[in-house]
DNA sequence: GGGATTTGATTGAATGACCAAACAATAACC
DNA sequence: GGTTATTGTTTGGTCATTCAATCAAATCCC
C-alpha cells in the first residue's frame, strides 16, 4: 500500500507543479490532487525540493522509454553496429516528437532551472538532467566524428554542448510561444550539422 | 528627485534579485537595499512583476551598449556595407565575451524564464528578449544566406532560431556548472555554422 | 515677497492570507 | 501489541499589498 500512495503523491505533485509550477504549487495542493491528508506529503518526502526532484525523475520516465522504444538509451552504451550518422538522423527526428508529445514536460523543466540556480538540491538534479542527455549526445558525436573526412577543431564534447544548447533552446521557444516552428529549427539545425559532418576533406576559407 | 528615487529602486531591485531570485526576494529586501521605506516600492510599482520586469530591462541595458559599442545594434539596422560573414564572426566573439562579463545578467534571465512560464506579464517581457535577440541573428543569417553557393533547405528564421537557442543553452549550462567551458561550445557552434556557410556548391551526400 | 494651499513623495505599521514543516492523535496492519 | 501509515491541526513565520499619516516642495494669492 505504502508504496503506492508514494506513487500517487509523486504523479499528483508531478500534475499540480505542471499546471501552476514550483512556486505556486503547495504541499496542501499536492496533497489535496493526490486526494490525501494535508501532512502525508512530509512523510515520505523530507521537504518540498525531495518532491519536486522525485516528481521531474517521475515525469522523464515516459519521455526516456521513448527513446529506448526506437534503440536510443540516453544513459547507457551505443550499439557498435550502428552508423552514427543514422543515429543522429534519428536523434533529431525523435528531438521534434520528444517536444511534441512532452511539451508539459519541458515546461516543468525550465521552471526547475530557474528554482535550481538558488537552490543547491534542485540544481544538482539539473546538472545530471543535463549531463545525461549532453553525454549521449557526445557519444553519437564521437561516432560521426571517427567518419569524417576532416577532422574537426572542435571537441566531440564541445559540439555536443552546442548541439544540445540547440535543441534546448528551441524547446524554450517553443514553450514560450507555442506558434513557434520548432520543427523548422531542428530541421535547421540538423541541416547545419549535417553539412558540417559532410564537408569535404579541403574546404576554401571564406571571403575574408 | 522622484526619477533618482524610482531609478534607485530599479536598480535596488536588480542587485536584490541577482542574488536572491524573484521568489527569494521579498519587496521588503528590496526597498531595504534601496534604503527606503517598505512602501515606497508599490508607489513606483503596482506589483512586484512590474518591477521585476523593470529590473530586467533596466539590467539588460549595459550588455546592449557593448554590443553597440563594437557596430552590432541588435535593435536596429544592419550597416549595409559590412560582410556578413563577418558581422558573424563578430557576434560569436561578442557572444563569449557577453556570457564572460555579464554572468549575473543571464543567471536572473533564466529565472525570469521560470517565472515566465506562469506569469503573463513576465512571459510577455521574455517573448520581447528572445525577439529581439533572434531578429538579430537573423538579419545577419540572411545576408550570410545571401552569399552562400549553395542555397539551404532551410529559412533564415529557422537557422537563426537554432542560432540563437544554442547561444541560450551554451548560457544555461555555463550557468548551471561554472567548470563548464562555454568558450569552447561556442566556437564548436561557430565552427559548425561556417562549415555550413562555406558548402560548396555540389556536397557528395553522407554515407547512406 | 510671504503666508496659505495644493501636490506629490515617503513613511512605517497593519492587514489578510498563505505556507512548509512539526506534531499529536488515530487507524490499519501484521 | 507494536510498528507503520495516515490524519488533521498547530506553529511560527513570511509575504505582497494597503493605507493613513508625515513631509517637502512647488504653486497660488494677496
Amino acid at each position: 500500500m505504502s508504496d503506492q500512495t508514494k506513487e500517487r503523491i509523486v504523479d499528483a505533485a508531478y500534475r499540480a507543479l505542471v499546471r501552476h509550477g514550483y512556486h505556486e504549487t503547495s504541499m496542501k495542493d499536492i496533497a489535496a490532487e493526490a486526494g490525501v491528508a494535508p501532512g502525508l506529503a512530509h512523510y515520505y518526502f523530507e521537504t518540498k525540493e525531495d518532491l519536486l526532484v522525485a516528481a521531474i525523475e517521475h515525469g522523464c520516465q515516459p519521455a526516456l522509454e521513448a527513446w529506448e522504444r526506437v534503440g536510443l538509451r540516453p544513459t547507457g552504451e551505443l550499439s557498435e553496429d550502428a552508423d552514427p550518422m543514422a543515429l543522429a538522423r534519428l536523434g533529431f527526428e525523435m528531438a521534434k516528437q520528444e517536444l511534441r508529445q512532452y511539451g508539459d514536460l519541458f515546461r516543468l523543466t525550465f521552471d526547475m532551472f530557474g528554482v535550481g540556480i538558488h537552490s543547491p538540491k534542485i540544481a544538482a538534479a539539473v546538472r545530471q538532467f543535463i549531463d545525461e542527455r549532453r553525454a549521449f549526445i557526445a557519444r553519437i558525436t564521437k561516432g560521426v566524428i571517427a567518419g569524417m573526412l576532416r577532422r574537426p577543431d572542435s571537441s566531440a564534447d564541445a559540439i555536443a554542448a552546442a548541439i544540445w544548447g540547440s535543441l534546448h533552446g528551441i524547446y524554450l521557444q517553443k514553450v514560450v510561444d507555442p506558434d513557434f516552428d520548432a520543427d523548422a529549427a531542428i530541421d535547421a539545425l540538423s541541416e547545419m550539422v549535417f553539412a558540417f559532418a559532410t564537408q569535404p576533406r579541403i574546404h576554401a576559407p571564406a571571403g575574408n
